[in-house]
DNA sequence: AGAAATTGTTAAAACGTTTGCACAGATGAT
DNA sequence: ATCATCTGTGCAAACGTTTTAACAATTTCT
């Protein structure tokens, strides 16, 4: 292990010296750093991260958090997508991603505090949020650079996020819905404690509200983010007496799902019933037929987040403190009547 | 920032025997131990990681290197599935994980080298390995932990590997589709300077070529681990004049572009064309028709890395350094001509 | 009872950096 | 010519831990 003490002796200055000349400093002549430059390649020298974090008190490293049932709740695809966004912004700013998640939930807040008070990140993202998260309290609760990606059930909880209107996104979708015909309109949502469940259920009933239309409570549905959600919600909903004849789903995957339900029932969609769904993965518009799919901008909303966390962490003005990003419905088959039969 | 100097001071004992008390040293009294852990509770204390790395020349933290184009490579999937695995057995083995992602060819080693020389990790996982790999060779020539998830193109590397049999894996799926009676069978590959690629290929012609069965080269077409090479590599196969009826695919969101380009140009799968392919992603079964895949057992992949870097980072004894994990063909409708019409 | 081993604790060095302060020499202003 | 400023470098303290060696006090062995 060469360190910084080798190479100043190799170079015959101190190694304050080569700090500064690691660190661009301007008062260093043109001579010595060119002198300890070569040798820093010849010895190969490469500084040690702790012991930099150590005195600068910084780690360059942001933590992401996932949600304790990781597995589930994120089947995947829409994770992958916010990834990206999160770790293409990131590593251009410099920055590692430490990935992190709990075991248990007791696990959860000593596991953020081992990261943010052991000061080995120096910030954290936060993904999912429950609507009344003990994580979110917690954090927010401390003055730490952290950003939640979602939105936080409490409203007194100080914490920047980056997030859908979700509310909106489901009002267009359900409005969507509307438009082509329908007024039995069923939704089938995620799990109960979390905010974006929340928040669509509301979208939905606001568009159904406005449109005067009625609601059976048989037509919504919770579930997980699974596919074995959408297929059971199908099981059940496709016995009822009164069905629905369009659905708002809450995520892309719930709705592959849902479609192969509603497919082995002998359903035929969009003809017997029409479907919009959530999160637009790169594979809903392959689902046969394809499906409608909100897009919310998952790539943006990662990539936003790091780069809001990043300003923060640096005391860069933030503009606004809970962002929004845009999100588009995709019309694709599953909700378009080729034989357009509005009325009664 | 309480450290353990305030914990010393607070209790009367000495920063030493602080520190012994969070290791739970043997030689420790009851009654100090106790008197430590409340003073500890009390004043929030958390040991500073970077502090705890410096000495202990150990960050418990180990490297994930993704492939460099790694939007397009792993179209999330496949990667998820994996993460989750490596995940999953480094949470529990207490390491934490470093997701890094070069920007450009150059940037690599030269990432790797900081991490890896700057004592930022304790080891490192390498995803994808391409046939002559200058990240690989580098990281084999230097005596630090690491593990590859695939095969080295080199033989001459040392280096420890889990990965598949992928010859074997597709010499599977293309017996299965030779014994269905098909004779002239296609590849749709991935990129061409992936080991994966090659292995899948090699043993697709394996089992061509035992089968007795003509191959054409234009059968046999490469592309990204993208829907949209599946849907170009249909749109050429199927302008050909002798086609295939039988098509062997890199991956399952190629195979979604491939059904999709075959359902566009109005053929029946699998009563015109027949398909297997590889990963066995969980939207596989929810194709319509659900594709056949071999299941590579992704999870297992990345959990046996972490577990085999771990020991390899602790000098546990490793009974193999390079681990094969078992594949399974999952036969589903894409594959199985629901009127068997064999023979001629 | 004295020697030897065990138990519980501490002082101090070490890990590899960064950075405030000091200082010598060169340059510039008056 | 004197004083002030600027330029380039080094010294040493600091960051918050772990760990070796030392030692006093207690217990165990002859």
């Amino acid at each position: 292990m060469v360190t910084i003490k080798d190479i100043a002796r190799a170079a015959g200055v101190s190694p304050s010296t080569v700090s500064r000349v690691v660190s661009n400093h301007p008062r260093i002549s043109k001579e010595t750093t060119a002198k300890v430059k070569k040798i820093m390649e010849e010895m190969g020298y490469h500084p040690n991260v702790m012991a930099k974090s150590l005195v600068s008190k910084t780690t360059k490293t942001l933590a992401i958090m996932l949600p304790r049932p990781a597995e589930e709740l994120f089947q995947d695809f829409f994770f992958g997508e916010l990834l990206r966004g999160i770790l293409t912004h990131s590593t251009r700013a410099g920055y590692d991603m430490l990935l992190t998640t709990a075991t248990s939930a007791h696990d959860e807040t000593e596991t953020i505090s081992r990261l943010v008070f052991g000061r080995r990140v120096d910030g954290v993202i936060l993904l999912s949020a429950r609507v009344n998260d003990p994580l979110i309290r917690y954090l927010g609760a401390q003055d730490f650079p952290s950003i939640l990606i979602g939105r936080t059930g409490e409203e007194h909880t100080r914490m920047m996020t980056v997030n859908n209107d979700n509310v909106q996104a489901a009002y267009d979708a359900t409005h969507h819905l509307i438009k082509q015909g329908h007024s039995r309109i069923g939704f089938v949502s995620g799990p109960a404690n979390l905010t974006v469940s929340h928040d669509r259920m509301e979208g939905y009933k606001k568009a159904m509200g406005e449109a005067g239309l009625p609601m059976q409570s048989e037509w919504v549905v919770e579930g997980e983010f699974l596919q074995e959600s959408g297929f059971r919600a199908m099981s059940f909903m496709m016995g009822l007496p009164e069905r629905p004849t369009g659905l708002v789903v809450i995520d892309d995957v719930v709705a592959f799902g849902v479609l192969r339900g509603l497919t082995e029932l002998g359903y035929k969609v969009p003809d017997d019933i029409s479907l919009v769904s959530f999160n637009n993965i790169a594979l809903s518009e392959l689902a046969t037929p394809p499906i409608s799919s909100v897009d919310i901008g998952t790539y943006q909303l990662g990539y936003t987040a790091s780069q809001m966390l990043i300003r923060l962490i640096l005391d860069e003005p933030i503009h606004q403190p809970n962002v929004i990003i845009p999100h588009r419905l995709i019309v694709r088959e599953s909700s378009v009547r080729l034989t357009v039969n509005r009325g009664f």
